[in-house]
RNA sequence: CGGGGUGUAGCGCAGUUUGGUAGCGCAUCUGGUUUGGGACCAGAGGGUCGCGGGUUCAAAUCCUGCCACCCCGACCA
């Protein structure tokens, strides 16, 4: 197999370079293009596929849990954004105005929503009369814009897919279990469907969305030892509902502001999803996100019946539920299509040639261990579903495995400054809560306070910059 | 936003110093032979040289403004 690297060799070692390699395998298998504009890129339909598959997935938990999907407009007047203090300044840098319709000048521009808590907060304003309406549990799928300076195709575009949740409750209660209960789906979406192991826990004050009570995220380590934020889920309290003046009737004839939360993932997702899992040969994708879980190659086509009983083993893995692909393009070799899915990250090819069929077989390779057997054709859908399902749980704990060799504990502020000069990863370190030793550790060492886990340890007493007392032990990380 | 680099056929590049018919490899198309880890032969097609101004008889090449991409840093709910 070693001889063979050289064949992708168009795709930059990680080791020697993580941020071309992560450029190089999304260029190379087709996920996404750049577009003219800086920062907005086209996703091919590659990648538009893996980003279905977590929208179903998403969907489906969000409807079981009560959610209804909506759709608000993709414009925001300038008066609604500037409603809510925090949130306008947090978000003000990064927007994009309208100014014009055609050639006049509007009398208010208006904003391309960054995201949409103020339009939706307007709306509900409107619509909200008594506490019998509630719980409000909406969700969108939309694009958003961020003006941003640097951008990076899934995990850092001025514009991203995504989805929205926004919900109002009649308790501060009801709306943190609600802020947890989607959080517990995002981290439970990432482990069945992505095979990533999270970090879940609390953002600091200044981590935290700008105009939220509290927000909590889930964290994954990449192969090069950064964090990804890669999903949030908000408890917004009574901060918009007041400033947008939304009101009902209580049991009690009271008027009441209710509760609020608001949580999103977005196709940054793909992004960790390629830098968790993948390798110098190209994309490594968890079979139950992959587009094609089963690419069938056949071998010396052109002999009478290699395809007919190809297409055959294709029928009969579909009829498994298993997502397959023939491909029976006569014009390249079936070297060049080992390498090319290998790249593509399918998870397991089937080769399937003359000899096989007179002995009734089949060669199945995976492409995570890259391991290649030879197996029985009429036993290949139960034994490729099993091999799938393997397959997603062995990447789960190979993720989880690279994230722990990665995970650092320390005790003293000059451990931390002097391990994380040379080895990125997460770092488990206590801290007093203070936001003066958070920006120091931030200037110092380029790591932030990545969250405060819900799994706490107490690994000593004291804060490791200002020797105070503390009780909070967080994960610390250099981030994307 | 600061520093560095790049932009010539789908991809990778040469040509720019010293202005003078736009090239190479891979890929693509046609025909044939092939097929178990990127096959071979023959023929063919494909370029407003990132975009706009300027200098010049003449600009990929010189001057100038802009745009995009990559890397590092800052910023990033």
């Amino acid at each position: 197999m070693s001889e063979n690297k050289e064949f992708v060799k168009e795709i930059t070692k990680m080791e020697d370079d993580f941020a071309q390699w992560y450029t190089d395998v999304i260029r190379k298998t087709d996920l996404v293009d750049y577009s003219p504009v800086k920062g907005f890129m086209v996703i091919k339909p590659y990648g538009y596929a893996i980003w279905e598959n977590i929208q179903q997935y998403l969907d489906k938990k969000f409807k079981e849990t009560g959610h209804k999907n909506m759709y608000f407009p993709l414009l925001i007047p300038e008066s609604l954004l500037n409603k809510e203090k925090e949130h306008v300044e947090g978000f003000a840098p990064e927007v994009a105005w309208v100014t014009h319709g055609g050639d006049n000048e509007l009398g208010e521009r208006l904003c391309v929503r960054p995201t949409s808590e103020t339009i939706i907060c307007h709306m509900y304003a409107k619509w909200l009369k008594s506490y019998r309406e509630l719980p409000y549990l909406n969700n969108q799928w939309c694009s958003v814009v961020r003006w941003e300076k640097a951008t990076r195709p899934f995990l850092r575009t001025s514009e991203f897919l995504w989805q929205e949740g926004h919900t109002l409750h009649e308790t501060q209660e009801e709306a943190q279990e609600e802020t947890l209960k989607i959080l517990k789906i995002y981290e439970e979406m990432a482990k069945e469907l992505l095979a990533i192991p999270m970090v879940s826990g609390l953002k600091s004050e200044k981590e935290k969305f700008a105009g939220a009570e509290a927000t909590y995220t889930i964290e994954a380590l990449m192969h090069d030892g950064k964090a990804l934020q890669s999903g949030t889920s908000h408890n917004l309290a009574q901060h918009f509902t007041k400033a947008f003046d939304i009101t009902y009737l209580d049991r009690a004839s009271k008027l009441q502001h209710p509760y609020h939360t608001s949580w999103g993932v977005s196709t940054r997702l793909i992004g960790g999803l390629i830098m968790v899992h993948s390798d110098n040969r190209g994309l490594v994708l968890p079979p139950r996100v992959a587009p094609t879980q089963v690419v069938i190659v056949p071998i010396m086509q052109k002999k009478p019946g290699v395809l007919d009983r190809a297409y055959e083993l294709k029928k009969d893995l579909e009829a498994v539920g298993i997502r397959v692909e023939l491909d029976d393009s006569p014009n390249y070799s079936p070297g060049w299509k080992f390498n090319e899915y290998e790249m593509k990250g399918v998870p397991l090819r089937i080769e399937l040639g003359p000899r096989d069929i007179e002995n009734g077989v089949a060669m199945v390779a995976r492409r995570d261990t890259l391991d290649k057997n030879q197996m029985e054709l009429e036993h290949l859908p139960e034994m490729v579903s099993e091999l799938l399902e393997d397959m997603h749980q062995d990447m789960y704990h190979a993720a989880l495995e690279m994230r722990e060799e990665k995970t650092y504990t320390v005790k003293t502020y000059n451990a931390l400054v002097e391990s994380i000069s040379e080895k990125q990863g997460f770092y488990k370190a206590m801290w007093c809560g203070c936001e003066a030793c958070e920006a120091k550790i931030k200037e110092e060492t380029g790591a932030t306070i990545r969250c405060m886990p819900f799994e706490q340890e107490q690994l000593s007493e004291t804060c490791i910059v200002c020797g105070e007392k503390a009780d909070k032990m967080v994960y610390l990380a250099k981030a994307y």
